[in-house]
DNA sequence: GATGCAGTTGCAAACTTATGGCAATAAGGG
DNA sequence: CCCTTATTGCCATAAGTTTGCAACTGCATC
């Protein structure tokens, strides 16, 4: 198990979650991902292993990682996705043809400290998205 | 005609757009609503008003006013989010239970110049958006 | 190792948001 | 006032996600 999906178990572990074959086939396919999958990739790279996974339980089980702070989910034009909690990132999303690029985040905290100076954020940030108008759609 | 949807108004002249019954009407009620809209929002509000204005109608002019600029879309879970471009704003989104708040955002600038030293952004930031978790969610 | 409960899953159907086709309408120039 | 064509309304449809319910399985217990 990788160290990435081995975290994601620790956790639930320690909030008692049952370790069932879903859950770590979806955790399996997250963890093996470099950046971010949708509900139908995840389904789609389970079922090259084991088909009888459902469409509804690779939703569910999303949900509920996400649900325990294992997981986030990211609002994508026409979908969502799905990555792990353990690294920093920012996605870049133009408003106009929704072309999206994941920003290389090494420096991420002073974003959100930055952010943080403009108010009372409300929230303990995990993740960013920035909207605008790509190169191509200036 | 308020000052934001004179704007808006503006530009769409500018451009040669016909200054329809429908986009008055979106125009309108995304000036007057202090924060963002979704399609289905922007809908009922105009149907309190003009009930024959068609939820189609509204998706396509929303659309346009993006394409051109006027507005700006915000990935929500579950639906879209429309706002008129005039005013720099950040959202933080909670992961797990979707509670959403605008953050005075007198310091983006701050914010955008900090996520650009991230790297190549790619695009031209118009609006911000952080994920995370709120307090009750923590 | 067998048993029982509660958490999980599979399947099918329903829902919601969003889009596309096409005929009817209306904005704005002549 | 007429004509052209952008724009709209209505219908059907697509895609993504959720829900209901019966069946199943992890895991604690016996």
């Amino acid at each position: 198990m990788s160290d990435r999906a081995g975290h994601a178990w620790q956790r639930l572990t320690e909030i008692g979650a049952r370790r069932t074959q879903a859950r770590a086939l979806v955790i399996e396919v997250l963890a093996a991902a470099p950046g971010h999958l949708s509900a139908a990739d995840i389904h789609r790279r389970i079922a090259s292993v084991r088909p009888e996974v459902n469409l509804t339980t690779v939703y569910r089980t999303t949900s509920f990682l996400v649900g325990q702070g294992i997981a986030h989910l990211l609002e994508w034009p026409g979908e969502a996705m799905y990555g792990l909690n353990d690294h920093p990132h920012v996605h870049a999303v133009c408003d106009r043809c929704g072309a999206h690029s994941e920003i290389p985040a090494a420096r991420l905290d002073g974003v959100l400290a930055e952010a943080r100076r403009c108010g009372d954020l409300g929230l303990q940030p995990a993740g960013m998205a920035l909207f605008g108008r790509c190169h191509d759609c200036t």
